[in-house]
DNA sequence: ACGCGCTTGTGAAAGCGCGCACAAAGTGGG
DNA sequence: CCCACTTTGTGCGCGCTTTCACAAGCGCGT
């Protein structure tokens, strides 16, 4: 609107648009590796799984960082993308509950190239603080506060349980930490200001039976004959 | 028209509906766990985390299951979302990828409880077959298809590394399987009438990054301002 | 029996996201 | 220099989602 010409991304990028971008930014790292300087919206789009029209609008939010008959630069648009994400910059985070899940977390190797640094973990079990879980001490529950301020944790990770979850997101909440990542089966209540995304790993279970007994359903007879009764 | 009566329910339920009924669900078997026999909707949306009115909307694609004045019978819902959501089945898991993700997934009490088996536990590395996880033995990869027959697997969890994932999810798809939750950070190419969700830890810590980052460009000045000054 | 208060179920409106289709803009060949 | 070809960026319409607001319905007390 007001000042286009030097600021050409506008900051309201819709959220679905935001889901997406580390979608392709995953699709264009691939490319890289794979030696390729510049691609067209079409391509990209297939590798990422998205419509391409989807695609051109979705970057077309960040700026106009194509070139008509070409396409993208790789590399540019890894930056631009990577720049509005933020993962320019570091983050501390800090995982809480080492079960299972925390090692797989903090195991997983994509965190450190992408912005993100495991700054902590933290468990109440005394029979796993100490252990060395990818090259980091796990440390008891109750340095959650301190390590927070010592090591700038901004964002929280909480896979513990879910019975406590919730004391886990106020402590992060009282520390500071105003990004939480929960994994817990638990609806997590937190002042305005805080923002909380939900992974559930049996929920997502669960709209896959829906679809399958669905698809059960309508089969032998028609899928559309089903729709003609009733209503 | 036809059969109304004993079938109020109508097969078109809208994709985000869907997406909140296990949302509901865990609500309400929360509220059970605590002997609550009646809940409104007011209670349960709060309790669930969303609007009370988008709820009811919901609930009223299932049929209608309230009392005004009064609001739901807790246990009566609990078998309506759980019957819609097809859980009063059994189905069949079988997931690929032993390392502590799978391992987590493997020991997710969650899963028994609402209708999903694990059927089989599938690894590729010899060191990991015959170990014993969730008190269930990992066999090798090689019998994928083998499992998936015999044991009537339906669903299919991906929990390997990206570079594996394509390659097991077309074997999955191969032997008959038709759902697919996939862990791996990839894009799964499979054919037409193939359900796959994904599930992406990244991701969601990168979308975090960028709510974070935003919060902290507006920070101390006011936001709109913000998108004065440099690029 | 009746009315009052509470809660559901649902029209209607507003908002958002998706994808088509095309003009605008750049490239390369002749 | 011009033309044919490629690919981006986006206006537009459509359908899905969310939210508001309220009529309809139910129970309870009197």
């Amino acid at each position: 609107m007001t000042s286009r010409p030097p600021r050409p991304r506008d900051r309201g990028i819709p959220e679905a648009t935001v889901a997406r971008l580390p979608v392709y930014l995953r699709a264009l790292q691939a490319l890289q590796d794979r030696g390729i300087l510049t691609v067209s919206s079409e391509a990209l789009a297939t590798a990422a799984g998205v419509n391409s029209a989807k695609l051109r609008k979705d970057l077309s939010h960040l700026g106009s960082y194509g070139t008509r008959g070409v396409g993208y630069e790789v590399e540019y648009l890894v930056y631009q993308i990577s720049r509005e994400l933020g993962l320019t910059q570091d983050w501390a985070v800090a995982i809480v509950g080492i079960g299972n899940l925390g090692r797989a977390l903090a195991n997983y190797g994509g965190f450190g190239s992408r912005g993100f640094r495991i700054a902590a973990l933290l468990d109440a079990d005394p029979g796993v603080v100490g252990q060395s879980v990818a090259s980091i001490q796990v440390r008891h529950i109750d340095s959650l506060e301190e390590v927070v301020r010592s090591r700038g944790v901004s964002i929280g990770v909480i896979a513990t349980p879910a019975a406590s979850a919730q004391g886990v997101a106020s402590r992060f909440v009282e520390a500071g930490v105003t990004s939480i990542l929960n994994f817990a089966p638990v609806v997590l209540n937190v002042p305005d200001g805080v923002d909380v995304r939900k992974v559930d790993l049996s929920i997502e279970l669960q709209i896959l039976a829906f679809h399958a007994q669905r698809r059960a359903d309508g089969d032998g007879r028609d899928a559309r004959a089903a729709g003609l009764e009733l209503t």
